[in-house]
DNA sequence: ATGAAAGCGCTAACAA
DNA sequence: TTGTTAGCGCTTTCAT
């Protein structure tokens, strides 16, 4: 009933030794049925629960994963974290939050702080860490896996979705459209996804005999992007570009907004739109954005998996999983074949 | 440079009392400028870093809040996070995530395995806590305050936005836009934001001389809502509803595709829409919501500062801070004496 | 201003 | 199976 109840008041009550009710509360242990009864009995009339930061100290399991994340604009990541922290839940992790921007002065700094709190692991999401505070992490024990981003780095595990296969499909898609004149909306230029979408994007123009008509840069922010399609599409009299790939949803959400809204243009009779995520929205009727899916539920799985098993197994090597990332056809970009 | 460096080798090294090395560490101890720069110094050489656990265990302050949360899919919520995630960071905590759905008994399972994390205090959004847990947690010394939600329990903090007024605007400008057939979708019903909106709501027409012409239940889900808006649009030949007050955003992006794509109407020509929440998709240009703005970040601010005062003055009375919400109309609802 | 010593609440040998 | 005994890394009196 108060307000600290400790396991020696607990063990007092049930008259047995505190380690005795450690025991009880700690799985796998060796108490027999009838101490057992009489420390939960103990245990539940004063309402007691175990310290998990004073297990944490001795036993050096906090029970906690940090999050580093940089921003929650695009909602492939609050969806994300959402299953992340599900997942983490339902195995016994809680998700110790710590928000950063996208410099990797601050995202350092912020990783510092977050061993101070002797998590167990660390997953990053959208954001890079230097190589030198990878190696601080696996030299403080503590295993790194970077969601949605890859890295040169040996000893951090990855999972994104397949960034250049996507690119690449778009591509071809397109093609198969009879599209003339592709152009690539980028994302920020420092981050991997946006650096494979493209580079599969290119090839895929490649090997279907295009190339790419026009180029603009959205930095992932809607704003951005925006401009930057008004800038590739605003010039009067010009030969337009007849597709667009942007390199996420987000943004493709506010340059077809632009198009049809301040351009006068039509989703897709005369410019294709093609998005990468599949966040909610995309599926919404008003914008019906073609887009490739980035398997969350998939990706999740995979980096909550490669978690544990460098939590158990220190010495295993850092995964790099690929989850594979299917174009969903929907009605933003003229299909091969189709219609108008 | 090592995996875990303790005080008391660094205190060997600066060749003082580890109690100094600890005293270095905590702001406002007693140190001479000499002893500090050696213990600096060899802090820096060794790698070393204060443990908050073991801190936490001897002062009781963890440094960390936590936070339950039911469900991401709304925008506001992530955005709220990500907010209340730096403000609490610039102030030295760092936030502990839940994730629980929306059942009592699993959001008190899930309070009861915060405590066990020694958090300083718990920040509830968009779910409600049963009495016997508020009551807990505060024998615990755990203060409590709930984002966006109500209750009647007077120890508990709450931060909302003027929900009542809100709705109540609601109905006065769409009685001032000439509309007599207005109808509302609902949240869930088990929510204070929904209940204050909607009686909000109904006192604004009443006090127009309206009554309210249909009613839907679309339990802040966007499928839920779309079938809602379907069932009271769908009926043939019959009178419709002029205007609609969907209980948040996010299902009224649902009920404009609806009404646009799937039963033909026009918005807001034929129906007027007006949301509630202000999250980002209302500015796009395809959806163009007329809503009222939660303002995240005054939300956030109260939340934090009620949080910051509960900690520092565990006696000090539970605030309840209602914050203004202001009607941002755009072009989803028919305007007064506006053209069309 | 500094060091010695006593714990915070718990787990993990070690005996018994 | 159980109790006893050390600590985990730190803050905090209490002396000095």
């Amino acid at each position: 009933m108060a307000g600290k109840v400790t396991s020696a008041q607990v063990a007092k009550r049930a008259g047995v030794s505190q380690s005795a009710v450690s025991r009880v509360f700690t799985p796998g242990a060796s108490v027999s049925e009838k101490t057992a009864k009489k420390v939960r009995d103990a245990a539940t009339a004063l309402g007691y629960r175990p310290n998990v930061l004073a297990r944490a100290m001795v036993s050096g399991k906090s029970r906690m994963i940090g999050l580093v994340v940089a921003y929650l604009d695009n909602h492939f990541y609050p969806d994300a974290l959402e299953k992340l922290s599900n997942a983490l839940q339902a195995k016994g992790y809680h998700v110790l939050v710590f928000m950063a921007s996208n410099k990797t002065e601050i995202i350092d700094t912020v990783l510092e702080e977050i061993l101070d709190y002797q998590v167990e692991g660390i997953i990053t999401a959208s954001v890079s860490m230097s190589s030198e505070l990878a190696s601080r992490c696996q030299q403080a024990g503590v295993p790194v896996v970077q969601f949605n981003r890859t890295q040169d780095l040996e000893r951090v595990a990855t999972v994104t979705s397949d960034n250049y296969q996507g690119g690449y499909d778009i591509a071809q898609f397109l093609a198969q459209g009879g599209h003339q004149r592709p152009a690539y909306i980028a994302g920020w230029e420092g981050a991997s996804t946006q650096r494979d979408r493209e580079a599969g994007f290119l090839d895929g123009l490649k090997d279907a005999g295009l190339t790419l008509f026009a180029r603009g840069v959205g930095n992932f922010e809607a704003d951005t992007a925006k401009a930057a399609a008004c800038c590739m599409f605003g010039k009067r009299d010009a030969v337009l570009p007849d597709a667009v790939f942007v390199a996420n949803d987000h943004m493709a959400f506010a340059v077809m907004d632009a198009l049809r809204f301040e351009l006068g243009l039509r989703v897709p009779q005369d410019v294709s739109v093609v998005g990468y995520d599949d966040v909610p929205p995309a599926a919404w009727t008003a914008y019906d954005l073609t887009t490739v899916r980035q398997r969350a539920n998939r990706m999740v799985e995979a980096t909550v998996a490669a978690m544990l098993e460098k939590i158990d197994h220190p010495a295993s090597p850092a995964r790099q999983v690929v989850v594979d990332a299917p174009l969903i056809i929907r009605g933003s970009a003229r299909k091969p074949k189709g219609p108008l």
